[in-house]
DNA sequence: CTTGCCGGATTGCTCAACAATACGTACCGT
DNA sequence: ACGGTACGTATTGTTGAGCAATCCGGCAAG
């Protein structure tokens, strides 16, 4: 399951940060980051992209223990290889890594949700609010709120809930910052390990899709204030409906 | 120089995000993270922790490269786990690791220092805003402020910029969120880097402190709105002033 | 001065081994 | 039946060596 779907958003190299763009004067621009084109190589961030791309689709949910010795046979991969991958991805908080028991697939509580939450609730309306956002952000807005809606008409609920991140995304690049972007990247993919261990996870998106747009519209008109208490609106409802989800859940089975 | 200064913050474990309280309803709190204090062990840690308090402090100025064999050999670890040590550091931004050629002690640059004020503008301004904050947040504000002074008095200026640091996380703080105040540690972080890079880094502290001390009443009395207001004015001028050092440097032997 | 080539050094990754630790299970006394 | 102990096994933590790939500096040729 959960198969067909593109993975999503592996290009974060994670390791590589800076081109260190030559100072030279001459009009050779356009290149300073070629050299990370071609060596993309690297074993150990290919394997943490596999691995990443596995958890965020949900080919390995929560819980789930990623034994060293097995995973590095199945992948074809050394040991140590894995265990710097690991590293990585402990550090994404997408794993964790219990001393002398394993590295497992993070299980996040309801204190996680209401942090995450708590997070997205003051990065996101700050980054609305942020004076002269670039126009390309605007665009990709509105660009993630039209896949969504295609994604709802052909009932593809997988494709809606990453079309719905990437709108957050978007909402967080406004404020055009590299690292900002980053960190909400890592906490939207934190947020898909909660999903996964939802029943009904798409119902989770399909109901936003249509405020999504709204929000959009708003920001577009310039109505930033409007379009900072809708977001607001929209963040408690789904962080409630989180924490109903994960409450169930544990009344049930755990 | 900087040896006397205590290791400023290597508390972070960086790899061990969560000792995941166990949701049994006892009344047990407070022993959560003493199985985190027992085997505070593993290697990889340990390392990184040392790694990272040497780039803090200065002992390892940017640009400077980590050779594999060479530090593996110094520190009496083995190549491999000093790999992963160095997987968690470049993580953090504070080794940039280029493929086969090494890590190096991060080098920022003008676009990082813009985009790491962004990031606070938007970060701090949003947390003063927050209602409800903890009473041990303004505490811990007021108590940065203090140690700045005394360090301003006994001329201990690299205590002064630990303090200033120390000052803004407590802002961060107000937000009570984990992953915000973990983020905010991260970037500042960095930012000691970019005073690693300067000459005379304590003229990037000393004038800020009675602004420190301002805005930290204006806090105390609830006047959210003129805090913003100051905090503004002082990330601007700080911003400034570090990008003129930047220019600076690069202007002359670069 | 540029181009091409070579040798030395470093990194990327693998493999194998051993110590340290955690867990399951059988055993034991009460 | 219950709590505790001991032990064997599996997994992780860490090490060390080794080889291919790659980068860097220098040197020779054009």
């Amino acid at each position: 399951m959960a198969q067909e779907t593109a993975p999503a958003g592996p290009e974060s190299g994670a390791s590589e940060p800076d081109p260190e763009p030559h100072p030279s004067g001459s009009r050779l621009a356009g290149l300073s980051d070629a050299r990370l084109m071609l060596d993309r190589t690297s074993t150990v961030s290919r394997l943490a992209d596999v691995l990443r791309a596995q958890i965020i689709e949900g080919a390995l949910l929560p819980g789930t223990q990623l034994a060293e010795h097995a995973v590095a046979d199945a992948i074809g991969v050394s040991r140590n290889t894995l265990r710097e991958a690991f590293r990585l991805l402990a550090h994404e908080r997408l794993v964790v890594h219990e001393p002398h028991r394993g590295v497992f697939v993070r299980t996040l509580d309801a204190d996680d949700v209401r942090d995450i939450y708590a997070t997205r609730r003051l990065v996101e309306c700050a980054a609305v609010r942020v004076e002269g956002a670039p126009p390309e952000a605007v665009a990709e807005i509105r660009a993630a709120v039209d896949t969504a809606e295609v994604g709802v008409s052909e009932k593809r609920w997988n494709d809606v809930g990453t079309a719905d991140l990437r709108f957050h995304s978007a909402i967080v690049a406004l404020a055009g910052s590299r690292r900002l972007n980053d960190m909400m990247r890592r906490i939207l993919a934190e947020l898909r390990l909660v999903f996964h261990m939802m029943a009904d996870p798409h119902r989770f998106h399909e109901p936003y899709v249509h405020r999504n747009a709204a929000i959009a519209t708003l920001i577009e008109e310039g109505r930033t204030a409007e379009a900072v208490q809708a977001l607001i609106v929209y963040l408690d409802d789904a962080e409630a409906q989180l924490l109903g989800g994960i409450a169930e859940r544990s009344r049930l089975g755990r």
